[in-house]
DNA sequence: CAAACCATGTAAGCTGTTACATGATTTC
DNA sequence: GAAATCATGTAACAGCTTACATGGTTTG
């Protein structure tokens, strides 16, 4: 998948530019990309030219004027049709395990000081991603079900880091036996 | 990171040909890459052109000749550099989260099918880890300490799609309510 | 006799990243 | 007066994938 579905699914949910997807991506955790102009600017383009959305110039006083993007209904199906296709299988890149396959050449003191080191990133991953719960503002409410489908899936990242930190922590801890 | 410490640390176990890389790659659940020819041929060339590695053509009679990689001390050292190195933050690549997100349009059949499809996928991954981790061939065991980690490491994946896969039967259970 | 295995390599293309370019306005 | 925000876009390149190309040998 592309990111194409990604901010398709954010403009059904209200119309927005190029600016505001951009921090969108930023903040999220399930949607990624990292937000660069440079794929946002030219899959809007690709959503025009599919009819999948259209624009709107919006010129301001003051600030830059702006493009609006909103779905089209072609859009909406497309969209739809997507969500209802086969889930693709979640992928787990973690380097750290690459890294690990290779760390009996360490000492005991390395070996212990990396395996820490991945412990203190991910319990500052999973803290942030528990905070970002807590406040859990930027999420489309727009029935009782929608919003219990965002807090499953702000639910399923928290407990990616959990589990994580369990198993890192496990390790060290029989490690030291 | 890209592949190439990946290959450098296979190298470090054993010399090893292109062929047998891909085929590592092709089964290999941490090491993420497809193993495809392009990739590999094309970085251990560059490993040669960077002197962390030789090669050795080998003639053979009936089959094709092959080259043989092997790690130089050179190459050996960048990789332990690489493996004292910051570990990155695990990637958690989940379409599904997604593709969730924007389900509210579905009925409830739709999405409990779209729910159920994604448990039985894990489901399957799930068993795949464990058979491969049941048969545990494929991995170095140089030492009490690097067998540990190795099964440390087939543990992190198995646990990640246990993970999963309780998530989502809880969505689905709590979904029901 | 077809399919799979051994073995190396190339071509084309998609996805994604960082950095560059511009320029007004608001906040510190 | 510097830095951040708003706003759109381009250039260059890294990383990765699928498919193509070749050709002998072994297995079913």
């Amino acid at each position: 998948m592309s990111i194409k579905y990604a901010i398709l699914g954010l403009l059904s949910w209200r119309p927005s530019t190029g600016y505001d997807l951009k921090k969108i991506f930023e903040e999220s955790s399930i949607m990624y990309w990292s937000g660069n102009n440079n794929q946002i600017y030219k899959t809007l383009i690709q959503l025009l030219d599919d009819g999948l959305a259209t624009n709107e110039v919006l010129h301001q006083e003051s600030t830059p004027s702006k493009k609006l993007y909103t779905i089209t209904s072609k859009g909406a199906k497309a969209l739809k049709e997507w969500v209802l296709s086969t889930p693709e299988l979640p992928e787990f890149k973690k380097t750290f395990l690459v890294q690990l396959a290779w760390a009996d050449q360490l000492d005991e003191k390395e070996l212990d000081d990396l395996l820490s080191r991945y412990e203190n990133e991910i319990n500052i991953q999973l803290l942030m991603q528990q905070e970002k719960a807590r406040r859990g503002i930027n999420s489309p409410k727009r029935t009782t079900r929608e919003a219990y489908l965002w807090d499953m899936i702000s639910e399923n990242i928290i407990s990616s880091y959990k589990n994580e930190l369990d198993w890192i922590r496990n390790v060290r801890k029989e490690m030291k036996i």
